[in-house]
DNA sequence: GTTCCGCATGAATCGATAG
DNA sequence: ACTATCGATTCATGCGGAA
C-alpha cells in the first residue's frame, strides 16, 4: 500500500488482520474489543481453537500497537474457556506474550456480569465475572478518572439505574475538560472514584447475535480513557455495541467487522442514531505514511 | 523420617516446606490458604520477590498435591502485585507451572472486596478482586453445592449481613448433609445456587494482625467441598481463619504457621471457641507411611 | 434497645527523597 | 542510575460513645 488511511465513524468489512496494516501508525486514542472466544462463535469466525488462539492473536495484537498512539489504551475483554473440565490457559498465556511484544499489562479489571448465563454443572457454577485486560503502551497514558466519578456508598448496584436514565448522551455534550470534577464539587465530597470491578449486567436484547458485552461496558472505558473527539477502535465489532457507545459520547468511532450482516445490523442501529455523524464518515481524514510526526 | 503423621485440630509451628514431608500421602480433603503474597509480610515472611515466587511456591505446590486426597481440592487465594507500575505475571506464571506438576486449573472464583484498600494514584483505581483458584487432582472431586445455596434475589449484598449475625456457629452444629436443600424447604423459600463471584468484605477488627481473608470465605469453600469431619489443611495458618472457619463448621483443621505469635494468637482464639476439640488434638491419629489402606 | 456519628484501620500504590 | 524508605492519598467497615 503507498498510503495508510483511516476512515472514522465507519466500519471496515473484512478481516482485521488484513484491515489493520492499511491504517496509519498511532492513529487511535483507545482500543475496546472483545475477540472470539476460543471455539467460539464458529460460523462467522473461524473458530479459533484454544491451542492455536495465542498464535492466531498475536499478529492482530502487534498491529493494535502501531495502531495505538502512544497514551492510549488498549481494552481486551476475554474470559478463559472451560476445556475439557479445565480453564483454559490461552488467555494468560497470551497475557505473557503480549508483554513480550511491549505492551505493558497494566491493570486486570473485572467485570461482574449480574446477570449471567444460566446453568448447572457438577464441578462448577455459573461463570459471573471477565477479565478486561488493560494493556498500554507507556507507563505514562491519558486516564480521566473523574469521568467515572460515581456516588458515595454503593457503586455497584446504583450506579447501573442513574447511569443509564440520565447520565448518557446528554451530559457529555457540555464543557469537558474537568467535567467530572465540577460535578464533585458540585455535590460536595458525595462522589468517590470507583475500583477496578465493574458490575454490569449482560444485555439480553437481540436474538440473532451472541450476548456480547452491555452497552455500558465501552462507555466507562471510553470516558475513563478518552476525551470528546477521540478515536475508538474495535477491531472485533460484532453488532456495534463499542461504537454506539463512542457515539453516544461524542467520540469518533472505528469498527472493523468479518460478518456482513453484523456490519449491516451495526450500521442500521447507528444511522438509527445519529444519521449526520455516519455520512460524514465518506468524509474522513487520510494520513500519509511516514509524513506524520 | 520412618513414619508419617497427620495431627488434626493442631497449628504446626515451623516452615509448611519442612512440615509438609512428614504427613502422609493423601490425608487432607481440602486445603485452603491465602500464602503471603510477593513482597508484602515482610516482617513474618521472608518476603518473597516477585521474580523468585514461582521457584518459592512450586515446592510446596508439590507437596499439597501429595497430601491431598484425590477427591480434593486445593483453594488458592492470591492477587498479582503491581510492581513497576504494571501487574506482576507471577500468578498466573505459577498456574502454568503448576498445571505442568499435574494439578488441574479447574476453575478461578472470583473474590470481590467490598471495602478495598483506599488510595488515588493517576493509572489505576483502587484494587478490589482477588482470585480464588480451583486446583484438583482429578476431573472428578467432592463438591456439595447444595451446602451454599442462596435465597433467590440478590445473593451479593443480602448473604453478608445474615451471614455474620446468626448463620456462624449455631446453625452449623445441627445435622450437616443437605443442610441447604433443607433449610430451603423449612423456609419455603427459592433458594439458588451462587456463581462464582464471592462478594465478601475484608475484616479490618482485629488490630494486631493484618486480617487477611474474611472468615466467609473459607467457610464457603469448606462448606462447598467439605463434609463434616472431613480435614481441612491451611500451610500459610496465619492467624487462623482457616481453623476457626473449619471448626465452626465441625471439620478437623491442620495449620501450619512460621510465626510464632500467630500460632499462639490462633490457638488462643481456636481455645475459647471450643477447648474440647483442642484439647483432642494431643490424642489425634498417626498413619504410618504405606500402611495406609 | 435503636440510630447516628466520629474514628481508627487496613495483604495498596505512587512519587519524591535519601543513601 | 538504582534501590530503600516515607508521606500523601483515599474509603468501606465496625467499633464505641452519644442522643
Amino acid at each position: 500500500m503507498s498510503e495508510q488511511r483511516l476512515r472514522t465513524n465507519f466500519i471496515y468489512h473484512g478481516d482485521c488482520r488484513e484491515i489493520l496494516p492499511t491504517f496509519p501508525d498511532e492513529c487511535v486514542d483507545l482500543i475496546v474489543t472483545s475477540p472470539p472466544y476460543a471455539d467460539r462463535r464458529k460460523n462467522t469466525y473461524g473458530g479459533v481453537p484454544p491451542e492455536k488462539y495465542v498464535e492466531w492473536f498475536l499478529p492482530i495484537s502487534a498491529e493494535l500497537k502501531r495502531v495505538l498512539k502512544p497514551t492510549g489504551s488498549f481494552i481486551l475483554n476475554i474470559k478463559e474457556r472451560v476445556v475439557n473440565g479445565e480453564r483454559g490457559t490461552y488467555v494468560i498465556e497470551l497475557v505473557l506474550e503480549m508483554r513480550k511484544q511491549g505492551w505493558l499489562w497494566t491493570e486486570d479489571y473485572c467485570w461482574h456480569k449480574k446477570n449471567c448465563y444460566p446453568g448447572k454443572w457438577p464441578n462448577r457454577f455459573r461463570d459471573a465475572w471477565e477479565h478486561c485486560y488493560h494493556f498500554t503502551k507507556q507507563k505514562v497514558f491519558k486516564m480521566y478518572q473523574e469521568a467515572v466519578m460515581v456516588p458515595m456508598g454503593d457503586w455497584a448496584e446504583k450506579r447501573l439505574k442513574k447511569l443509564s436514565q440520565t447520565d448518557l448522551v446528554r451530559d457529555e455534550s457540555r464543557s469537558k475538560s474537568g467535567f467530572g470534577k465540577r460535578v464533585a464539587n458540585w455535590l460536595g465530597r458525595e462522589w468517590v472514584y470507583p475500583t477496578n470491578v465493574l458490575h454490569l449486567a449482560t444485555e439480553v436484547s437481540n436474538k440473532n447475535h451472541s450476548a456480547v458485552f452491555p452497552l455500558e461496558l465501552p462507555m466507562w472505558f471510553i470516558r475513563l480513557f478518552t476525551q470528546e473527539g477521540d478515536i475508538v477502535l474495535d477491531p472485533f465489532m460484532g453488532s456495534g455495541t463499542t461504537a454506539r457507545a463512542a457515539l453516544k459520547l461524542g467520540r469518533q468511532y472505528v469498527g472493523i467487522e468479518l460478518c456482513k450482516e453484523y456490519v449491516e445490523l451495526a450500521n442500521r442501529t447507528l444511522q438509527a442514531i445519529q444519521p449526520s455523524l455516519i455520512a460524514e464518515s465518506q468524509t474522513s481524514y487520510t494520513v500519509p505514511k511516514r509524513k506524520r510526526k
